[in-house]
DNA sequence: CGTCTTTGACCTGCGC
DNA sequence: GCGCAGGTCAAAGACG
């Protein structure tokens, strides 16, 4: 791929990002009885501008009935090598003051606490800086997918060029700042685009009804599992402590169609995705260990 | 009663 | 400086 910026949808413009280097990463997607996530190649190239190295890929139907599907395949990421390890952007002291404790809700930008208008508190904060941002193309009917986490909703706005609104959720974890907003794709309406943006300092709350996270992939590999998919799953997938050392590993939790530029950065920013251990959740899949807390 | 959603107001950043 | 668009707050209401 060769160097440009790409901006393709104004709905997506935050999907920005220079391209300098190739590199290929292995994602995976599920999608169970509608609910949660396949993915699109059209789509992410029509994104990202990110070509495949795979057509597309495998699609397995667990029940026969088209409910079920895991997609797997890799896509070639085209970008800057030297921004694809989050530590270097993300877990610096100088990341947004988000985790005042006692409110969990941190400084935030729209409002700022120094001066006082019409009863509300407000501040002169330091300048925003967003955290590393994780964007996800998925074709689901339910705009809300379930990840293991809970979230609750904090804004919704109307998009510019789009008849659908953005939604902003937050972790319910007091502790934790990780948001994400979730967004129809305008050229699409099938498709959502969801954005985290942080990383989750703790483990999911519990079982998730839709979307598989590590975490599950996990659990469904255990022997307790009855699930007839996760049982399929369990089959067609590697056990868990194989999935390390290959790159071309296709297991589950190993996501990676996700890459966002940070509009207001001027450093564009590219992340693989390693998966790591389990209990991580869906953004544990995709931070490396060490940044995590 | 606790949790979550809705929604108008307010703030910041950016382009002109 | 101004206006626009995106992002967030927080009060009010809904819901279980």
């Amino acid at each position: 791929m060769d160097d440009h910026n790409h901006t393709s949808d104004p709905v997506t413009d935050q999907f920005t990002a220079n391209v300098t280097s190739p590199l290929t990463a292995d994602y995976s997607f599920l999608e169970i009885n509608n609910t949660t996530t396949t993915t699109d190649n059209s789509l992410l190239t029509d994104h990202f501008g990110w070509n495949f190295d795979q057509s597309p890929v495998p699609e397995l139907d667990p029940n026969g009935d088209g409910t079920s599907s895991v997609v797997t395949g890799s896509v070639e990421i085209a970008g800057d090598l030297s921004v694809l390890n989050p530590l270097a952007s993300s877990s610096s002291s100088d990341d947004r003051p988000e985790s005042s404790a006692a409110s969990g809700e941190g400084v935030s930008s729209g409002k700022t606490m120094s001066l006082e208008t019409g009863g509300k508190i407000k501040k002169k904060g330091p300048k925003r800086i967003r955290q590393q941002r994780f964007a996800f193309v998925t074709k689901s009917e339910i705009d809300h997918l379930e990840d293991g986490y809970r979230w609750r909703k904090y804004g919704q706005k109307a998009v510019k060029n789009s008849p659908f609104p953005r939604s902003y959720y937050r972790c319910t974890n007091s502790k934790c700042t990780v948001k994400k907003r979730v967004e129809r794709s305008s050229t699409d309406p099938t498709t959502v685009i969801t954005t985290y943006e942080g990383q989750h300092c703790h483990h999911t709350v519990g079982f998730p009804r839709g979307l598989i996270t590590h975490h599950d992939y996990t659990r469904l590999l255990a022997p307790s599992s009855t699930s007839q998919q996760f049982n399929y799953l369990r089959s067609q997938l590697p056990q868990v402590g194989d999935h390390g050392t290959s790159q071309s590993s296709q297991s589950l939790p190993q996501l990676v169609s996700s890459v966002v530029g940070d509009h207001l950065s001027n450093e564009q920013t590219l992340t693989s995705f390693q998966h790591s251990s389990a209990d991580q959740g869906l953004l544990g899949d995709i931070v490396s260990p060490t940044m995590r807390n």
